[in-house]
DNA sequence: CAGTGTGAAAGTCTTCACAGCT
DNA sequence: AGCTGTGAAGACTTTCACACTG
């Protein structure tokens, strides 16, 4: 649909609209401004206006966007009119607390299985979800047509996962294991290391 | 110490030649490039050469980087010659498993402290550490010097939390809850949200 | 007239390419 | 030869500023 290229760092933004605008919607709001929105998101009017742009024209002159619809637009964009199911890999405790979260329902997705190889785990239930053997994990994946996967197991165990994932179908990985994978150009990665944060932080705490 | 400001982003990627170096360091390479370093990130040299180039000259030409040396260099630079005592606001599902974490330790960071508002959870241990009532979180703060904080309570609860772990004297915070939050520009903040990661990779599996 | 959409300008970041050192 | 450190070039991003619209 976007007839110039979109820059990746745009569609990194669009999650941030979706959160103010739904957060805006859940308010009763039903209208806002590129610059309301860019004062709650702390960054430039311009910066939002011109980011939409690389998608269509969606607000009124002289009103602004209409929050409800701009939502759904936006939610179409980033393919969230449909449910996505995901599996956690690992177990533990980051993978217990990721699935026990009540965020992702309403925002998209859905954790159907978790995969661990400790036996004390496998066929007990964690949040309501049955644990599987990471064994298992190909089998599931390609049955459930999963493309999303989240790697919560130990570092040393992560890139292994992760191939057996990709190699049944995973086409996207959320990584909270502290280490780069290695994975092909097709598979998109996400990471997430608090501890980068936490050391990004201290350089300025002098 | 460095001649030239340093840009943000250059700052937020020594973390992760921190951590490359460490694995390095651990499986017992001695020296390394920048070449090395950027395979093993999937990032180009001249990049990891030219944001090194900010703090100093720490390679040697025709050799490259001695990987303790570099290491002790980026520790200090990013101030982790010291350990930084953090506490933990939210002793939920998240909250819990971030305390239970074992990887803060080696890292510079040690979590000493939860609180909630939870009176069940109130005097209890978790991950063998206290929970308090986040009344005293303050006094807490004040008393232990503590400058860091991680924010892991519900959405409508966080803006409260961070305020007042603010006027406390916390100047970095690491936010787990999925909003943006309004503070003192004085105040660091980071989030994480692994729903915005998650939405970012649907726009790109069509 | 308030607020969008957008070329053009300004600013920032990455990559190139090479002198110079070991 | 192999690799660093770095100006200069190139690519990318943000911001400006204004014509245009309801």
């Amino acid at each position: 649909m976007p007839a110039k290229p979109v820059p990746d760092i745009v569609v990194a933004r669009l999650p941030l609209y979706l959160r103010a605008l739904t957060a805006m919607h859940n308010s009763g709001k039903t209208f806002t401004s590129s610059k309301e929105m860019a004062q709650w998101l702390g960054i430039g009017s311009a910066q939002i206006r011109k980011d939409l742009s690389y998608f269509g024209e969606f607000g009124k002159q002289g009103m602004g966007y209409a929050v409800a619809d701009l939502l759904e637009k936006l939610r179409k964009i980033l393919h969230l009119d449909r449910e996505w199911p995901m599996v956690i890999i690992g177990a533990g405790h980051i993978g217990s607390a990721v699935a026990a979260y009540p965020g992702f329902a309403h925002r998209g997705f859905r954790v159907c299985a978790l995969f661990d190889n400790d036996p004390a785990k496998i066929g007990t239930s964690i949040a309501g979800l049955r644990v599987y053997d990471v064994h298992d994990l190909p089998e599931y994946v390609r049955a459930h047509d999963i493309r999303l996967a989240m790697i919560a197991v130990p570092a040393e165990a992560a890139q292994a996962v992760a191939e057996l994932a990709v190699s049944a179908g995973v086409l996207a990985i959320l990584n909270y294991a502290p280490l780069n994978l290695a994975l092909p150009e097709h598979v998109r990665v996400e990471n997430i290391d608090p501890v980068l944060h936490l050391q990004h932080m201290t350089y300025y705490l002098g």
